[in-house]
DNA sequence: TTAGGGTTAG
């Protein structure tokens, strides 16, 4: 007779795992376990609760715990997790409320599951809140919540705070490490963490191909090609296996940082790949200009039968407006909702915009803007036209723009600059000085600009104008004689962007020193011939700068490639590979 | 029979 009972539960449960995530299947399950009198059983609720959050069902999820007169701990943590790690979590903070109310202690489980949650939604006060919980509860010292507290101090922008629970844990696994890491890269301090990847050499701890997605993303963030080059040495050398997200993020660091033929060489050795690995390879040949190849890929990848999403369609649109490819944008963006259901979302507006527009259909583009819902209107959209009012010297429509681009974001001091430019390129200095003021008024200051280089595996880091360096005398004097050569070959500054209040003089003296102009120069002096020089910009590369690279690709026969805010830019034998679009 | 931490594309 038992074995028969045991047998029966048995055949109830499989009903209820085979019903999956599927949540009708689910409650056909559940009428079932009623109909039978097994709907007490603690198990089989606990696993339907889990089963209908992975269904995506967290309306059906509580309409189940209410049903439950009394639940126990084990139903709380099933809950709890599983709401979390589906991704409701805010749901996850009500059940654990229920749960303290019901005068059930948590465990480290509870705790790693709501930090999760509280991560996930970058709710400091909550999570800091519940962190106390840890020390009342005792779990101060348990790793695994320990490695979410991490997690969740980098995702609510508190990196040092993160840091501080980090160097506090007794022992670290190399979860803990690629927490550290991820939060650091995360938050923009790429340098910090390529240093903790450094520090987990010094230890036993075996670096997993998590830790080389983050330290690989950092690298992308510095654009430091060798550095980039070493980590990938590395993976190799760990006998790690290529998985699609290595790989990945193997394409993004290295078109990122300059050499999309190896990022190409990656891509080309991975055979089943998904579409966020195609994705990531039309991104990296886009943002060079390659949009005859960005193409190229994008019909290969429809030809395999992997279906691009909302994302590939962002990046092949980027591709397009980068290489001047209009007609093909157009088409592509007709496909998107026609024949793929993507309905567009405001970025590929933004794509739209910013390709019309640097193809000089500013009308076309403004119109487009025009037909945008309220809500679309958002500031990148404005900047976009703005972009393009700039680059081809419509000013009429320009300063109607750049009040539109005030307007939408007033603390932002890049608007401003730009606004000024556009009243200075339409010679109204009486509003220049106007913009100025308001800036001044506001507090806003313009963002300093910098640019890094790579010299024999070390960075290099200018400023305008700086004098830190301790070769700044020879770098500014091998800047003034280079800047007489292209003169000499034809080159003419590039004034009207500069500053306006200075004399004209004084103007060109602060163009001929733009960070980007000394790391060039610096690189020049510090490498042979045919080396190519990379520098990084944190801005956009200024149109004088642009100018000046095209005769110094000449004068001196080398390649210069610069990655700015936005885009990379090849400089060879007079040209950029912008063709101007930028 | 139910439950734990980190990572990928613009």
């Amino acid at each position: 007779m038992e074995g028969e009972k045991g047998g029966r539960k048995s055949a109830e449960y499989e009903a209820v795992v085979s019903a999956g995530r599927h949540l009708k299947r689910l409650q056909q399950a559940h009428a079932h376990l009623v109909v039978t009198g097994c709907y007490r059983s603690r198990a089989l609720l606990t696993k339907l609760l889990t089963l209908s959050c992975a269904a995506g069902s967290i309306a059906y999820t509580r309409r189940l715990i209410r049903s439950v007169a009394d639940p126990d701990s084990f139903l709380f943590n099933s809950l709890i997790n599983a709401s979390s790690k589906f991704g409701f979590s805010h749901d996850t903070i009500l059940f654990y409320r229920r749960m303290l109310h019901s005068r059930i202690a948590p465990s480290s489980y509870t705790f790693t599951s709501v930090i999760k949650a509280c991560a996930d939604i970058s709710h400091l006060r909550l999570g800091t809140l519940v962190h106390s919980h840890v020390f009342v509860f005792g779990y101060v010292s348990d790793s695994f919540v320990q490695a979410a507290l991490v997690t969740f101090y980098a995702k609510s922008c508190k990196p040092r705070v993160a840091r501080k629970v980090f160097d506090e844990m007794p022992q670290r696994n190399i979860v803990a490490w690629n927490s550290m890491i991820s939060g650091y890269e995360q938050n923009g301090l790429a340098r910090e963490a390529v240093e903790v990847f450094n520090k987990i050499r010094e230890t036993k701890v075996e670096p997993d191909s998590a830790t080389f997605v983050s330290v690989l993303s950092a690298c992308s963030q510095l654009g430091s090609l060798h550095l980039g080059c070493w980590i990938h040495e590395c993976i190799v050398e760990s006998g790690i296996t290529m998985d699609v997200f290595l790989a990945t993020s193997l394409v993004n660091m290295f078109s990122r940082c300059g050499d999309v033929g190896k990022a190409r060489e990656v891509f080309d050795s991975i055979n089943e790949g998904n579409v966020v690995l195609w994705t990531a390879m039309i991104s990296g040949y886009g943002m060079h200009g390659y949009g005859v190849e960005a193409m190229e890929v994008f019909r290969r990848m429809k030809a395999r039968g992997v279906v691009p999403n909302s994302v590939t369609f962002v990046v092949v649109l980027s591709a397009c407006a980068h290489a001047g490819l209009i007609d093909e944008g157009r088409a592509v963006f007709a496909t998107m909702k026609q024949e793929y259901g993507v309905v567009p979302s405001v970025e590929h507006h933004v794509c739209m915009v910013d390709m019309l527009g640097r193809g000089g259909l500013l009308n076309e583009a403004y119109k487009y803007v025009k037909g945008l819902r309220p809500e679309e209107l958002v500031p990148a959209v404005w900047t976009a036209m703005l972009g393009a009012c700039k680059m081809h010297k419509n000013f009429d429509i320009g300063v109607e723009v750049a009040e539109h681009v005030i307007n939408a974001e007033p603390e932002n001091p890049g608007n401003y600059v730009l606004l000024s430019n556009m009243y200075a390129l339409a010679g109204r200095m009486d509003r220049v000085a106007s913009v100025r003021k308001v800036m001044i008024q506001r507090g806003l200051k313009k963002q300093v600009g910098y640019s890094t280089i790579d010299i024999d595996n070390r960075s290099y880091l200018f400023s305008m104008g700086d004098k830190f360096h301790p070769e700044t005398n020879e770098i500014y004097r091998y800047l003034d004689e280079l800047m007489w050569k292209c003169k000499v070959a034809g080159y003419a500054p590039v004034l009207e962007l500069a500053m306006h209040e200075v004399e004209e003089e004084e103007r060109e003296y602060a163009l001929r020193y733009h960070s980007e102009k000394l790391a060039v120069a610096f690189g020049l002096m510090k490498t042979g011939n045919g080396v190519i020089l990379r520098v990084v910009k944190n801005l956009r590369i200024c149109e004088d700068c642009h100018s000046a690279f095209k005769f110094i690709s000449v004068v001196t026969n080398r390649e210069i490639i610069v990655r700015d805010k936005i885009r990379f830019h090849h400089f060879r034998e007079g040209s950029c590979s912008c063709l101007d679009y930028w």
